[in-house]
DNA sequence: TTTCTGTTATAGTTTTTATCTATATAGAAG
DNA sequence: CTTCTATATAGATAAAAACTATAACAGAAA
């Protein structure tokens, strides 16, 4: 079926224009190149080779595969060089899934950590909602993803990464902010805006309205934190709105009031998932380590990183 | 060592994502593809499937492999089509020596048979010295040339293919062509012009004036035929030239007497050379009888074609 | 839960094939 | 004519690729 030793050989052959000192430089023993060669002409249906005495050249058949051959052999080297690189299991490209309201916030502070960390590990990013994240990596279609608590599927390996709070966000005009604190019953009949369903967040702030008997304006509904912000600073109302998003996008105070609710378990966790089977999971224990560290080190203020809870 | 079969196999369980599936399809037994795809993996230094019940699917690593994979094996497949057609031994390039005298008169005479009969045969043709054609030959930079009789080396197979006649070529106001003729006796102290000594028509003319008690003119040689024809032109003297340069190239009578001499042995023969062990040779004696035939249907009144002595 | 089903891995065997050593064969050189 | 050297062939051995049978195991079904 022509192998690629064949092949080889064959290319060997042509350069030493001898089968002996062809084999000798394989190290293999003359009779075996000899019959591989004849096999391999015959699995091809030409003659390569020219044989006297004196000297083994190629047949005019036999010059013009030549080339063709080189660039198997070629490829093949290729292909063994990339293998070699990826054998590092930290230099190939895995495929991340976060969720839209995390991603942008979260990925801008810990990426730079990683690549200085994993010089030549890459990451493909791609935003969609947690539900579909998780069975995005069930069915492969991610390597890994950044979901919040609790997961829906129960065959995934799950680290938890660090706990975010959900802060009150009102406009400044609303006069709200009593020193930046409000306790949980004030919340009770306030009219809350969220996003709209299809985001995890959606329910998040629907079952905290639940506990402290805000309701949640349905009738207005954000698409995406930004547009939710928006919305407040227009004066629509007021909203739950995540720490790391507030630290990220929210710097003119002037606008709007940031306000922590006391007593109340206001906040979401997210984990980094994959399949439990995966050959690297080893590496992405690493990386939710990463993440971990990277949050107590610089962000001890905005979030909580969870150690010790497994998945 | 990876071996062709294992990336052939490499790639079907990537396709189909199932090690059973990829067997089917392979044609052999589920156990054979999981152990070579182990000694795949092992020999690359990666895991390439992450295997579960559900699907085995590809690793980060494997996926960034496959694309690799697939350009081994698509080079694979090219170099036996390549193989394929290169099978036909009349479907390659042959390289073949012409001397300077005679393949520029004799070659657009038969290429067009040739190209007619082999549709697929390609011919490279090189012009040099019918001594260096010979061992050219035999040390393989030609696959076969056309060379003037005798050969010196004997361990060329020789297809005699015509003789071709030494006619007189002298420039018209020196009246020498009486109705054509002259007879051999009427060449004794005739001042000739020949080719420099580099070339065989030097030594054949050579021969020929020793026979015939003409005296070879070795202050002026020609360079070429062209040259030497010039110089009968100019007056400079008479000179034998081979009747294919004739017919090819002299086209007005007017300046020059193209004579026949009458009982002389005035010719050369060309044959066909190429190395006894050549795998094709049975192609190039069916040239051999190509060019033959061709000399005969069309050239019989120039050269005499010699279909029964072989090498 | 237990059983059934489908998938991969492992064990052991057989077959195939690649390789070796020894030797035959045949040009080329002395 | 012998010797040298290169390739080819024969026969034996070793390597590896294939098979069958079966284990292990997860997920679905009973």
């Amino acid at each position: 079926m022509a192998t690629l030793k064949q092949i080889q050989y064959f290319q060997t052959v042509a350069e030493t224009q001898s089968i002996r000192r062809a084999a000798d430089r394989l190290a293999i023993a003359q009779p075996t190149l000899s019959t591989q060669l004849t096999a391999l002409e015959k699995s091809l249906g030409i003659t390569l080779f020219e044989r006297t005495r004196r000297l083994t050249q190629l047949t005019p058949a036999g010059r013009q595969l030549l080339p063709a051959v080189k660039q198997v052999i070629a490829q093949w080297h290729e292909m063994r060089e990339l293998a070699h690189t990826l054998s590092d299991t930290a230099a190939s490209t895995h495929r991340l899934g976060v969720p839209p309201t995390l991603g942008p916030y979260l990925l801008p502070n810990i990426v730079p950590s990683i690549h200085q960390q994993f010089d030549r590990l890459k990451l493909y990013v791609r935003e969609e909602p947690p539900s579909q994240l998780e069975t995005g990596v069930v069915e492969g279609r991610y390597d890994l993803a950044l979901v919040p608590l609790p997961l829906r599927s129960d065959n995934l390996t799950v680290d938890v990464l660090f706990r975010e709070p959900l802060m009150l966000v009102a406009a400044r005009e609303a006069g709200l902010a009593q020193n930046g604190v409000l306790r949980e019953q004030e919340l009770a009949g306030m009219s809350i805006l969220g996003l709209d369903e299809r985001h995890q967040l959606h329910r998040e702030v629907q079952r905290i309205c639940e506990r402290t008997g805000a309701v949640l304006n349905r009738d207005y509904e954000g698409t995406s934190l930004d547009t939710l912000r928006q919305m407040v600073v227009m004066g629509m109302g007021v909203a739950f709105l995540p720490a790391l998003y507030i630290r990220s996008e929210i710097h003119r105070p002037e606008e709007l009031d940031v306000i922590r609710i006391e007593g109340a378990r206001l906040y979401r966790e997210h984990a980094l998932v994959y399949r439990p089977g995966s050959p690297v999971r080893r590496l992405y224990q690493d990386l939710a380590n990463l993440v971990r560290e990277r949050m107590a080190n610089a962000f001890a203020d905005v979030v909580t990183p969870i150690f010790d809870r497994g998945g």
